[in-house]
DNA sequence: TTATAGTTTAACTAAATTGTTAAATCAATT
DNA sequence: AATTGATTTAACAATTTAGTTAAACTATAA
């Protein structure tokens, strides 16, 4: 529906509490009336568009770390995956994060609601490290740190991209070449950092 | 000063858009008439707030990064300096990220006001990175990637907390764990991840 | 043509929030 | 005791925002 399309866009740009209804209202086009004769309140819009854009956020990662893959593969997939996703929409991140960390219940609630299984991916994705560390394919380390690390290194280039834009000097056409650079060398940079 | 204190932490907690100047006279234990009779408007007030907050991230950093230290030395300093700043301020990454993400040209006024040279620094440190490379002391890679490299695998797991927490199914105190363990693994990780 | 669903307009209420002000109060200093 | 500066109280204005409502309008389909 285009009115949540909207709704989305502002929401995930502004947060919760910069977004106006008036903002959704305009980028969808309408006014605010009609705005809350679908939906009756910001807040049952926030939830809608919140809960979606959790999902977005981890529907793909799930299911690849759930493939039956390599564990080199594996990480290849989960990097690229990650980058693709998060280059068409670079204020995702950080609005799930600033969301979350203003009320972290919310994840549990979503996370209840739909059939993520966080803890599944998690023990399935340890197991495999594990094995790989046994078989001495590569240096010990935990399946929670190794995840940890490649979330690190796809996301936190989107969520700090004003201060890398700044620090590093480059417009918005370096920052992407920058981006798509790392897509190609961060599997191998963890995949060096791990194997014996 | 204690009303800059407190509004240094409910800024950096709540965003500038959800803080009230109500609960930033609650944290100082003073009413709202004071707060404007020695700050003008929320406006200044934030403004005071977020430029320091800025200097609190940067000065620590760039400090380190032009010590004359060996590459991996440095590496190593970085990241425990990182991780023991945020570890006393877990709040203020995301802090930053969010509000310059909303504002980025704020990031530019602060850096000409303050002595920071963010661009004195990346030079330095990507001459040392290149002299490390040509030496085939390690392998090929850009000053500016390692760096977003080793900032990534030390700022993220803050500011993706709550995320953390209900993915790996963690309590305040594991978490704590968990990241004291980064402290000592992450730099072995990169080191291991780039030398020959 | 008429009925209907969707949409707009415009006015409104209610609440929250920032910012201001004058007078009262308090605490320390002279 | 009197003065001074800091602080509180309490009321207020101005603005922003969410949310509501009734009436008018529009396009489409029966």
């Amino acid at each position: 529906m285009a009115i949540l399309t909207a709704a989305k866009k502002v929401f995930t740009h502004k947060g919760y509490s910069a977004a106006r209804m008036e903002d959704i209202a305009r980028e969808a086009g309408i006014n605010r009336a009609l705005l809350h004769y679908y939906f009756r309140s910001k807040d049952r819009m926030f939830d809608l568009v919140f809960e979606q854009r959790i999902r977005e956020f981890f529907v793909g990662l799930a299911q690849i770390m759930s493939r039956p893959l390599p564990l080199f593969d594996k990480i290849r997939a989960i990097v690229e995956h990650d980058i693709n996703m998060i280059l068409v929409q670079p204020d995702l991140p950080i609005f799930i994060m600033q969301e979350l960390t203003q009320s972290p219940d919310r994840l549990i609630a979503v996370a209840k609601n739909s059939g993520i299984g966080p803890a599944t991916m998690m023990k399935a994705f340890r197991a495999q490290v594990k094995e790989a560390v046994d078989k001495k394919l590569i240096r010990p380390i935990e399946g929670g740190q190794l995840l940890i690390n490649i979330m690190s290194l796809c996301v936190y280039p989107f969520v700090a991209k004003p201060m890398i834009k700044a620090v590093q000097d480059l417009d918005d056409d370096q920052f992407d070449k920058m981006i798509r650079k790392r897509r190609q060398e961060v599997p191998e940079f963890i995949i060096d950092a791990i194997k014996l």
